[in-house]
DNA sequence: TTACTAATAGCGTTTACTTCA
DNA sequence: CATGAAGTAAACGCTATTAGT
């Protein structure tokens, strides 16, 4: 579906709602929504902004619109360039997608609910995999720590293949194999940087 | 039944405006 | 009269939830 010009008149995006009157409420006073006459859903009045049903009767099941993918793909391309509408923006934009701008509203509430959440979600997995990671290496340095510890305290000669160096300075004994820094006890001291692999993930 | 998503409710924050000492 | 503090309402965004498809 292309891009229809405002005053379009004669759109396919109305839907047909049996049982619903297809005549709308006022539009909140603004003076336009003459063009929107003819969305049925995309007319259907808002509690905080009409109040037409709250008197003299229940109000009709709530149908849910289903954008068009034109109106999607417009909003998706207006939220990649930003996050957030002003007051303008918003009304062009639902003047340009015959929605009310409370619509607009919504939808870019949503939009970024659901960006965090996938933000959420990808933030969750790395740190799963990092743990993961670190809990690898953690063994394999307990293990370490074992067989240093193993090693009777003598002169420090070094069997393991793993080439062990002694910090001339402070003394620990660091290995070529691992970044970490481990004391004379065999416990791990710190690490100074976050190991690359990880951080890629 | 489940996933997706439009819509609603309620709350917190910010901002503009008003009142008053 | 000018000024700053306090109160208020509106606007906006966020989170949680509901409910239609």
């Amino acid at each position: 579906m292309a891009i229809l010009p405002e005053n379009s008149s004669n759109l396919d995006l109305s839907i047909s709602v049996p049982g619903f009157s297809s005549s709308p409420p006022s539009d909140e006073g603004s003076g336009r929504g003459r063009e929107q006459l003819k969305l049925d859903m995309n007319r259907l009045p808002s509690s905080e902004e009409d109040e037409e049903f709250s008197h003299g009767g229940s109000a009709p099941p709530r149908k849910k619109l289903r954008l068009t993918r034109e109106q999607s793909r417009l909003l998706e391309d207006s939220f990649r360039q930003n996050h957030t509408l002003n007051p303008k923006q918003k009304e062009a934009l639902a003047k340009h997608l015959m929605l009310r701008p409370r619509q607009i509203e919504v939808w870019f509430q949503n939009r970024r609910a659901r960006s965090k959440l996938k933000q959420t979600e990808m933030e969750c997995e790395y740190l799963k995999r990092w743990f993961g990671s670190l809990t690898e290496q953690n063994h394999r340095l307990h293990r370490e720590v074992e067989e240093l510890r193993t090693m009777k305290v003598g002169p420090p000669t070094v069997t393991s293949t793993a080439s062990l160096t002694m910090c001339p300075r402070c003394e620990r004994v660091t290995t070529a194999t691992s970044p970490y820094v481990v004391d004379g006890g065999g416990g791990v001291l710190a690490k100074k940087t976050l190991p690359t692999q990880e951080r890629e993930h």
